[in-house]
DNA sequence: TCTGGGGTCCTAGGACCC
DNA sequence: TCTGGGGTCCTAGGACCC
């Protein structure tokens, strides 16, 4: 069937299909789904916003809102000059602010993400909104028979034949709009790189098929920035060198962009011709887990410091321990006026749950910024590893569901463990600990206790004045 | 644009090992 | 004690994305 020769610049075999999924203003949707008088209405939602007041950011503006100016990143207090809130008198333009309820769209997300894995063999879910779809063995780049095609006046070219692929991410579509009731934006191509530009390319609500044949002069006309991983820097840094649309991008010397940008800009060389072979690949395990947080003003204050980093500490331990996520890294970020991004990082011998711990090492962290006008701070756990608790218990057998694993956690070791014990059951779970971190280690130990001096430099470095 | 929160990946330089 | 080269791990910063 569909015998379509576009085995041009195709690796071999047969071109993939891949779908981007992407929900259009997802919180904003998901607030008018359950409000559905918000239909038709600017709708903002705010994060940092309490209903009434002025602070906060934009997280979502609805397309309505959008005209009035309104952009995700905004201040909040911006946004309200722009377009007065409904229930202030009878403004005339008038826009309804919420403030995020993450739980609530992670519910819709839910039955999104339901629908997706149900319509395709690989999902990848990319955040709470988007997803690449690998649909190759579920429908084909054949052209539809037609004759009884419904006069759809369908995406870019003048007479495109239709594909049946773009019948069936039409009915992925239907799906999520049907079943769920949010609208969203959909583009099908023979790789991610181009579907995701795709699903941009006529949002909302949108659906673009770029066949394998097509794709270079589907980039080709596009500014720089519609690829994925071009941002205001390296928009500009190419505009430098004369480079603007993707199609300048794709004529440009691979060797000449990889002098400026390393690695990466090999890679938008090729991402602008087309050219893009990764797989679809399942979502994976969080590489890190953060919690950060800013000030109303930026603050000398040593103990509010200290306080919201504890606070923070807390907050991402408890995080981790919920995922069933252990961590051998813990950092911090502080950000300081105007804008400087600071970041310290320790890590240790072996993974570990300890709550108090993250707290010490973040506190010991910020002394290094004791003098420092501070606006923000975040505490971060990385280097993880999932399910070590699990396998120590069970010793060997298979992994427990989260669920046993989180019923275990008061009981065993597990919270209560000091980076001794936890040592230990890496030394006894893995390998690749040796003698030598294990000495390392029971040094370490003593950095806990009392004399806080008495370390060895290299994790402290940060703390000597 | 004077700036919210949660992530990912890449790179450069230093420490350390063989 | 000096010198070489290769590899790995770590930290800090940067760019980017949603």
């Amino acid at each position: 069937m569909t015998f379509e020769a576009f085995t041009e610049t195709e690796t071999d075999d047969e071109p993939r299909i891949i779908l981007h999924v992407d929900m259009d203003c997802f919180y904003a949707s998901c607030e008018r789904l359950r409000e559905p008088a918000l239909r038709g209405e600017p709708v903002v939602v705010g994060m940092g916003y309490e209903a009434g007041e002025p602070h906060g950011a934009v997280a979502t503006a609805s397309y309505e809102a959008r005209e009035y100016g309104i952009d995700s990143a905004q201040p909040i207090s911006q946004a309200l000059d722009a377009l007065p809130r409904a229930a202030d008198s009878a403004t005339d333009p008038a826009g309804y602010y919420r403030p995020v309820d993450l739980a609530f769209y992670e519910d819709v997300a839910g039955d999104v993400k339901e629908i997706l894995h149900s319509c395709a063999d690989v999902v990848r879910e990319v955040s709470i909104d988007e997803a690449y779809l690998d649909v190759t063995d579920r429908t084909s780049w054949g052209l539809v028979d037609d004759a009884d095609g419904d006069a759809g006046s369908d995406d870019g070219g003048a007479d495109d034949p239709r594909t049946i692929a773009e019948g069936y991410a039409r009915h992925v579509k239907q799906r999520i709009s049907r079943e769920v009731g949010v609208p969203a934006s959909v583009g099908v191509a023979p790789n991610m790189a181009t579907a995701k530009i795709a699903s941009d390319y006529d949002k909302p609500d949108g659906l673009t098929v770029v066949r394998p044949g097509e794709v270079a002069d589907f980039l080709e006309p596009l500014p720089v920035a519609a690829i994925h991983g071009v941002g205001p820097v390296t928009e500009r840094e190419l505009a430098e060198l004369g480079i603007e649309t993707a199609g300048d991008l794709a004529a440009a010397d691979p060797t000449v962009l990889a002098d400026r940008f390393g690695e990466r800009g090999r890679e938008l060389v090729a991402r602008a011709r087309g050219d893009d072979d990764r797989e679809v690949t399942p979502t994976g395990r969080p590489k890190s887990l953060s919690r950060e947080s800013a000030f109303t003003e930026p603050t000398e204050k040593t103990e509010a410091k200290r306080e919201q980093v504890s606070a923070l500490a807390a907050d991402v331990a408890a995080r981790a321990r919920s995922r069933d996520a252990m961590y051998q890294t813990v950092g911090i970020k502080v950000v300081t006026p105007p804008f400087d991004i600071n970041t310290r990082a320790s890590s240790l011998p072996g993974p570990i749950d300890d709550p108090d711990l993250v707290e010490s090492i973040a506190l010991e962290l910020l002394e290094e910024f004791d003098d420092d006008p501070v606006r923000k701070l975040g505490v971060r756990v990385s280097k993880l590893s999932f399910g070590v608790r699990a396998q120590a218990r069970l010793d060997g057998f298979a992994e427990a569901s989260p669920g046993e694993a989180a019923a275990n956690q008061g009981g065993n070791r597990a919270g209560t463990a000091d980076i001794t014990t936890a040592v230990d059951a890496d030394t006894q779970l893995t390998d690749w600990v040796d003698d030598d971190a294990a000495l390392a280690a029971s040094q370490d130990t003593s950095r806990e206790q009392p004399d806080e001096h008495d370390r060895d430099g290299q994790a402290s470095l940060g703390s000597f004045d």
